[in-house]
RNA sequence: GCCGGCGUAGCUCAGUGGCAGAGCGAGGGUCUCAUAAUCCCUAGGCCGUGGGUUCGAUUCCCCCCGCCGGCACCA
């Protein structure tokens, strides 16, 4: 029996799961089932990344320790796993003790090959000023204060990274579906092309991590130890056995924001420590809500369990897999929700359900007739065909075609019943065997469809599977035993309840917008937002400087160490090559500096030019784009999309006055 | 700015060098087994704009417009 190893990220613990982390995890549990029914041995693991800075904090504003922060995050996942029943096999947290023996497992053998070094940020440092010094005066000195510098070295463990650019293209080269779908191939190729920098895998300023290992001054990269975890989850580093089996992962499935960490990260830490790389990184879009990002600032995150308390956990999968193409973005609306709900689960799958087995009953006395033996099957070649179209759609994670073969199913056996009328040859007793035909041919091509959707829809498939009068549970089912003919005459059907009650849209729409209200007002652990808005699930990956440490007040000396002055916007250009970059000439009483402010995709040079401003005058020189920076202007950063609103003042403040 | 993708019926999307398709929605009709479900008919859409290649282009090439993504740039 083949294995099947499966992933979904290690979810970040610093915000609680809403309809993104659900959607992964719902294609993760579908795919699991649907390889399952193909005949592989699956392992399907998902679980929690529960180190680094933003959990750090989140814990420190909620009043607990880093671990019980992620003690409750993490329970959070899991109990609403298990609500949705997603039936992952392990569940992986990156604060267990055999986590942590991985990381270090993997890192010392990238170590010992000879891929990791000890790194110095090397540079000129103020020390009265406490400030890296990136561009010093022309005459050596500090350019806040004129003061000589000095030359330090700051302690970081790197990765080679670099090394691995050919070995990386050799293998995207070799393995043209390691990084799927081909748009984000296309991507990372491009990425990788442009040639990679080493890459800084510990930090020195984070308490809340995985120590390094002998120099316990440095935690390592959150990113590093995530990783890892897909190994750590099965057995690595600490039950061998359990490892030789099931890695190298088959699948790592990924939203799109984190794609370079598992197509180009990932694959050379692996390489680095001679381990095998994963077969698969396939990348989803997003969702969108009503058409716009959905971002915890604009309040509209969708949580999963309103559609599925109101709708029925399947009815939630079903439409998340058949509503996005598979790697494009989707728009997730309450209304196609329900629209989607009513007319292709109840009024396709359902209703036939219903009306077929309503006939059993009426004519059979609930009992699955025997067709007359020269009776030919009409879907003979279609359901064949259907069922290999399936499988081929979802072998290729098109689950959105997948699902349309299966309803041309239902669509054939709803309109085979229009045109045998079995209503009518129940009234005539001569036409009993073309009845009992009729009747087996719908029963036994539901029997199929149910057997096809049951990864999608695994409750009302057993539901179906039961109704029919099937014994078993059809997850055990193999697909390559699906033949015609699995309901046996005789057998006694149990007609029950509706599979998918139609809903009133309206009715639906307010129930579920009530609920997502309360659960939200129940306040779960109420994280702190992070420091800057935007898409949270990702740490930035820069090799940048320590942020500062301690418990985050300064000393009105430190805030007098920024000069603020009024300045006047003398002229604004665009640049030429970049389009979120103004050049700024600002009057600042003293001089005119010139500054370049990232602000080009939100102000029209022209109206800017007399306005009053507040600049930072004493910042370090910088070049961007080519064009030297002296100083920055202060702007709110506002929304999800950061957009930048220039303080100014509502009384007139003479050029060059300094703020404090 | 560089790289890539997209722009097809109201909506979501397929699709091909040679009569433009599906699902949903909407309109009309039908059966009555069924969850006011099913089934049948109905969309006359400049296949983004302009140009080129071709006997012929929605499909190939170029320009432009619009949208989206990646990279660089937001001291």
């Amino acid at each position: 029996m083949p294995k099947y190893y499966l992933t979904t990220p290690i979810y970040y613990v610093n915000a609680r799961p809403h309809i993104g982390h659900t959607y992964t995890t719902i294609v993760a549990d579908t795919i699991a089932r649907y390889r399952r029914m193909r005949g592989d041995d699956v392992v399907f693991l998902t679980g929690t990344d529960e180190h680094g800075q933003k959990v750090e904090r989140a814990a420190k504003s909620a009043g607990v320790t880093p671990l019980q922060y992620a003690d409750r995050i993490s329970a959070e996942y899991r109990r609403l796993w298990d609500q949705l029943d997603l039936r992952y096999d392990r569940f992986i947290r990156t604060t267990e003790w055999r986590h942590e023996r991985a990381v270090h497992n993997l890192l010392l053998k990238a170590r010992d090959a000879g891929h990791i070094y000890k790194g110095f940020y090397e540079g000129l440092y103020c020390v009265s000023d406490e400030f890296y010094v990136d561009e010093p005066t022309p005459e050596g000195n500090c350019p806040i204060c004129g003061r000589a510098l000095e030359k330090i070295r700051e302690e970081n463990y790197y990765f080679k990274l670099s090394a691995f650019t050919d070995r990386l293209l050799k293998h995207y080269e070799d393995h043209p579906e390691f990084i799927q779908p081909e748009a984000r191939r296309n991507e990372v190729l491009s990425f990788v092309r442009s040639g990679l920098r080493d890459l800084s895998v510990s930090r020195t300023s984070i308490k809340w991590g995985i120590p390094w290992p002998d120099d316990e001054k440095h935690v390592i990269y959150v990113w590093y130890d995530a990783l890892t975890s897909y190994m750590s989850g099965v057995g690595y580093g600490d039950d061998e056995i359990q490892y030789e089996k099931v890695w190298p992962a088959d699948l790592h499935l990924i939203g799109k924001e984190i794609i370079r960490f598992h197509a180009v990260y990932w694959p050379a830490f692996l390489m680095a420590a001679d381990e095998p790389l994963p077969r698969q990184v396939v990348a989803h879009g997003w969702w969108t809500f009503e058409g716009e990002k959905m971002s915890k600032s604009r309040g509209n995150i969708r949580l999963a369990q309103p559609a599925a308390s109101v709708l029925g956990v399947d009815a939630l999968r079903y439409f998340l897999l058949r509503e996005m193409v598979f790697g494009q973005d989707g728009s997730f609306s309450l209304d196609s929700l329900v629209g989607r709900y009513n007319s292709d689960l109840a009024n396709g799958l359902g209703n036939l359900a219903s009306r077929v087995l309503t006939m059993l009953e009426q004519n059979f006395g609930g009992l699955i007739p025997e067709p007359p033996a020269a009776a030919p099957n009409p879907f003979a070649d279609e359901w064949r065909e259907a069922a290999r179209a399936y499988q081929q759609s979802f072998d290729a994670f098109a689950f959105s075609q997948g699902l349309q073969e299966i309803w041309k199913l239902v669509a054939s056996a709803d309109k085979y019943l229009a045109d045998t009328k079995p209503w009518s040859l129940a009234a005539d007793p001569a036409r009993r065997d073309e009845l009992a035909s009729v009747l087996y041919n719908s029963a036994e091509l539901l029997r199929i469809v149910a057997v096809l959707a049951y990864p999608v829809l695994p409750h009302s498939a057993d539901k179906i599977w039961a109704q029919l009068g099937l014994r078993g549970s059809i997850s055990s089912h193999r697909l390559e035993n699906l033949s015609w003919g699995g309901l046996r005459p005789s057998d006694p059907i149990q007609k029950g309840d509706a599979v998918f009650p139609r809903v009133q849209k309206e009715e639906a729409i307010e129930r579920m917008e009530q609920m997502e209200e309360q659960i939200r007002a129940e306040g779960a652990p109420k994280p702190a937002e992070p420091a800057k808005p935007g898409p949270a699930a990702t740490p930035a990956p820069a090799a940048g400087l320590p942020a500062a440490a301690g418990d985050g007040k300064i000393s009105i000396d430190d805030f007098m160490k920024v000069e603020l002055r009024v300045g006047e916007i003398k002229s604004a250009e665009r640049i030429a090559g970049a389009d979120k970059i103004l050049r700024l000439m600002v009057d600042i009483g003293t001089e005119v500096r010139q500054i370049v402010a990232g602000i080009a995709q939100f102000y029209e040079p022209e109206k800017l030019v007399g306005r009053r401003v507040i600049v930072v005058v004493n910042l370090a020189p910088r070049k961007l784009r080519g064009v030297e920076s002296n100083g920055m202007v202060v702007a709110a950063t506002v929304g999800p999309e950061g957009r930048p609103v220039l303080a100014g003042f509502h009384e007139d403040a003479p050029v060059g006055s300094r703020l404090k």
